[in-house]
DNA sequence: TAGACGTAGA
DNA sequence: TCTACGTCTA
């Protein structure tokens, strides 16, 4: 089968830096970032404990995320939120939501890969910014009356910049 | 950007033996087999004149395609025929399916690639072919009435073995 | 079996 | 903007 680096895990993936770049998210999966090709927050178990270990933050799809200064606000999945044809329900606290929510509570790093379009349009590219601290999420009403879950998640010092 | 073979062509693709293998669709763009990542017919024009240029037939979707020693019979597109919740509608000779029926007016070969579920039913894998002629087409009434496009194309002979 | 921050081209 | 033989995990 194809070579992956299958073993998921929490924190850095050796061999990889901040400001490395990828063309797919199929390649994150490949060197081990980020392991689910359309699910923007990946995580793993650790008995009956799901911690997160990775998001991706993709621009275009109107998720009106934010990403300043190391500090960003990302929303969580569920309730076909970015759907238009589907009626949108309230998300759970549950699946990559209850990781995130579980890695604020123990404070365990969550590797962030930002999506970017391309100056061209065409498609997009993925760039790894390294590890970030959930702090604290919250529930919120969004315009059309649903749950959605917001967290925000700040970049722990002292990494080296991005090359 | 990615350094992909953009030059779409008609024929053999440079360094691409029969039986060379693929893990995604995006392998095949890159490669210059294929480029449409969710399509299974890709296209060129020349002038007005739409070509086929490769076809990829995926396994696992319900197509009932047959492929046996060299001869192969492939559903046209459209239509929402292997959909489940929206309505099925007739096949349409637009788009690759007429490039698909150009390609057998002007007798231009068409790469064949295939598309195999692996044993451990994880995912695909992709396996070029090599050239195929599209000897001729037919409408088909489909079990739900509608209509489809079925081609047959031919493995053209004294090409070197698969590897 | 269904859900999800995928992709490219028409 | 939409379609289309995607791709993985739970």
């Amino acid at each position: 089968g194809k070579q992956v680096n299958s073993e998921k895990r929490i924190g850095s993936v050796p061999g990889i830096n901040g400001g490395d770049e990828f063309q797919y998210k199929t390649e994150l999966r490949v060197v081990g970032l980020h392991s689910k090709t359309m699910h923007g927050i990946d995580y793993l178990k650790r008995g009956d404990l799901r911690l997160a270990t990775s998001i991706v933050a993709s621009e275009g799809y109107g998720y009106k995320d934010t990403f300043n200064s190391g500090v960003m606000f990302y929303t969580g999945e569920g309730g076909n939120v970015m759907s238009k044809e589907k009626k949108t329900e309230d998300q759970k606290l549950i699946k990559g939501n209850l990781a995130l929510a579980n890695s604020m509570r123990h404070q365990t790093e969550v590797r962030v890969i930002r999506g970017e379009e391309r100056w061209d349009r065409k498609g997009k590219r993925y760039v790894y910014d390294g590890l970030y601290l959930v702090e604290q999420y919250r529930e919120e009403r969004e315009a059309r009356g649903k749950l959605v879950y917001k967290f925000k998640l700040c970049r722990i010092p002292g990494q080296p910049p991005l090359t």
